[in-house]
DNA sequence: TCCAATATTATGC
DNA sequence: GCATAATATTGGA
């Protein structure tokens, strides 16, 4: 499968986007490298160009802590289905609240699964859209986060999301 | 096929 | 608080 790599310029740094021919299917959090290759606007499609737009567009309203109200269109079929599932509830999780890793694990009739819930949301390719930063622990103490607590932290905080100090 | 690793949780000390 | 067992899913040997 053909990937495009494009970069999201924000507030709070560099993004990285990789387009599938499906939509977007990966997204992470500022490198700390600068530059880089990443042939922004060089060969790419207006198909990817437009669902960049949108995706530039998301992230910078939610880095806000706002809803954004278009999202572009996500391509998670590199997933397990098990995986989907989980990340389809995450979706439905609305700004400012939070689920636990057991809550999420009931919503999908698996409720003993909490730890595999665990593990899917470490695989989630799409943070921020995917909202896996919205996923605490029991009691509402931080789990852990692919681009690190930080990032996760200040997520919620923006969003209004009350966590406990760990 | 089996074994180890996990962004958990409940329980016991 | 900290250590431990139980649990579902995944990826590698």
């Amino acid at each position: 499968m053909k990937i495009v790599e494009l970069t999201i310029p924000t507030a709070d740094g560099e993004f990285l986007a990789r387009y599938s021919a499906k939509g977007l299917c990966e997204l992470w959090f500022p490198d700390g490298k600068k530059g880089k290759k990443a042939g922004d606007g060089a060969q790419v499609s207006n198909q990817i160009r437009e669902w960049h737009e949108r995706t530039v567009e998301a992230l910078n309203i939610a880095l806000k802590g706002r809803d954004p109200k278009t999202f572009p269109p996500v391509d998670l079929s590199n997933g397990t289905e098990f995986q989907q599932r989980v990340w389809e509830v995450l979706r439905t999780i609305a700004m400012g609240r939070t689920l636990s890793y057991g809550e999420v694990a009931r919503r999908i009739g698996k409720p003993k699964a909490v730890r595999a819930v665990g593990g899917a949301c470490g695989a989630n390719p799409i943070p921020v859209f995917v909202p896996c930063h919205r996923v605490l622990a029991a009691n509402q103490r931080l789990g852990g986060f692919s681009g690190g607590l930080d990032w996760k932290r200040r997520l919620l905080a923006r969003e209004g999301a009350e966590v406990r100090a760990e």
